[in-house]
DNA sequence: GATGAATGAGTATTCATTCAT
DNA sequence: GATGAATGAATACTCATTCAT
């Protein structure tokens, strides 16, 4: 091509309601696309297919297959985020009953969205670094709530751990333990294997 | 590209050892370039570059694509499968101290193939499933053993835990900690990550 | 698209003769559909036609458009490039009848190419400026040399004029008279133009 | 693109100021893109962004990205036929002042309007023929005018030259060496450039 | 007069792979 | 064993233009 001027920033961004809805209609549709066959294996083309949006009609909506990545991604965290919401206003006073629910509450989450945690582990490097450290930033900000409910327990003599950062990394870690080895995991029921990390990892931290 | 597993019998190769020699030659470089950049994104023309073997040659020793990220995966359960090997061998009396060595023996697997581990989880879905059940299939071995290591500690009891096989599935499962989340436990050196992982797998599952 | 290197330099440089056919071949078809379209306008499937060279053949033999065109003003330099050196070795002594044998050289040279002359006003800006500058440079040799021998006339004071640089400009600049204005100059022959034109600059710079 | 010329009517437009003061701002914008980058490079959306007006508004006020090309030609030639009208109100006795006078503006034309003359060579090859014969019928004009001068300075035994038609063509041809050979001239200034051809021109008329 | 959305054909370029020598 | 050339389908993305509102 004849670079003259790359100009970019050309795309007009409407607030309007259809406009919005059609993205999500794509992010929707990517993220199973790219779910089942991985990023770089789904086209362009299949996306178009799969939304029913002429292929550059999609550009009318988004500026670059990466930009549809960071989306899915985006999307993604929301769910993560209501969860971590929800733990803040929670305050259950017994740190053991409080990270019980939580641990509860992020397998559970890790359950349902399990292929969404696989898509973020295996596509993670194809996003440029820049969106990569919006997507950490949020878990970070989860990996220290758990911290604190850790070292609520500490004080009160409930539990017991050498580090509070590694175990609630560790913690947050199993939670995409599912979502990671679900092909080993399949004779186990949820509710099973739910039950079998909460034991686990009260039993891990508990005096 | 879009298509799905052509999935025929690889073709029976020569003995031969400098072909051997070559096919090393290839899955090692492949396996860098794949770690760097993506299998889907690494052409063959690059890994003919980086190898110094021309491209139409390069097909002399390999089937296609797909067979140099078998060989690459299944490179990389060689280690895996000596470290499987060992184990059995050392047969330690005491089930807590076998279970120690063989946590710590994991980890330090795992930080030394980091890459490799996080090549594993990333592009395995790209893998026909013919072959991905081959890689499957081995470490499910390894599960067992580790499974065998608990159930001896439950009969001597010195291990109390639910079910031996979930739990050899959780210690597998985070000897693939660093690897997955490398990015935020660079504060804690190899020795304390080893040192924590191991308190806390044995307090998990010490009566 | 999945940047993560460019790695350029992957195309290997046959010097082969074949190989060397077929980029001629191709750079021949391009400077007429160039010629004819113009850059922009023509497409890398119409030279895949134009030469019966599969499109992604094309590639093998050139790195991009942007070298197709490079080498086609590199083609078109050749003969200026041979007419000067064949000027370097005339070396006739007097000062008018070399001036005149170059101007008739040179005028002869711009009918034989005079598309191609078009093309290089019509498209340089296109060239990336370092490629630009190789061509400028040429043609700044050219200039360099019907400078001296305007110098020589005004030494033997058979010439008068300001300023040898801008004469020389002048006269290689008319070299493109009729390539760019052939639209208006059809009522002449090529013999008659050359004459004109031979009278009009020995008149204007003799004493 | 490839297709070669619609060559359909161009609509009748509305003779409103607004439509027209509109149809200016786009074409003196269109006219600045297509300077900087040509014509094929610069996108309706491009020209959309620098006047502000909706891309699909810009329809509105022209017919095709063709018609804006005529116009921005059109538009140059504006100042060409105002040159060619104060000329011909002029009617300066001597000859040889009319045509010191006429190179002199011409030059300084061709100074000022550098850009947009280089833009005329090279994109009137996008023209359809249709629309570039009005073009070119408007410069006929301008030659006419000069061959008048030199015939007048030949009838009254001033000039000397053989052909008036060429003398004419070469003459008006030269007032784009500035716009076309820029970049060797930047040596000499403004003035200089202006002299240096006045008296070339003088001295190859002159009896 | 203006806007958002659509359309369909087009772009340059890259890919894994194969074949004849 | 190695090489140059070929193939055909795919890639992400852009274009000028139109239409319904």
């Amino acid at each position: 091509m004849t670079k003259t001027a790359p100009d970019k920033e050309l795309k007009p961004k409407r607030n309007n309601d259809l406009f919005q809805k059609r993205q999500m209609q794509i992010v929707n549709k990517a993220t199973k696309l790219f779910m089942k066959k991985g990023y770089a294996q789904t086209s362009m083309r299949e996306i178009s297919k799969a939304t029913g949006i002429d292929i550059s009609n999609l550009y009318y909506f988004i500026e670059s297959k990466e930009e549809i990545l960071f989306r899915v991604f985006e999307m993604l965290h929301r769910p993560e985020i209501e969860l971590f919401e929800k733990q803040r206003t929670m305050c259950i006073a017994d740190p053991i009953e409080h990270l019980r629910t939580v641990i509860r509450e992020l397998f559970n989450f890790g359950y349902d969205y399990r292929q969404e945690i696989l898509l973020l582990y295996r596509e993670s490097n194809v996003l440029p670094k820049r969106l990569l450290k919006v997507i950490l930033a949020r878990e970070s900000l989860l990996i220290k709530q758990i911290e604190e409910i850790l070292n609520r327990g500490l004080e009160k003599k409930v539990f017991y751990f050498e580090d509070a950062s590694f175990t609630a990394n560790l913690i947050i870690f199993n939670l995409s333990l599912y979502p990671l080895r679900s092909w080993n995991l399949k004779k186990h029921s949820r509710e099973e294997l739910i039950n079998l990390l909460e034991k686990h990892f009260l039993k891990a931290v508990k005096i």
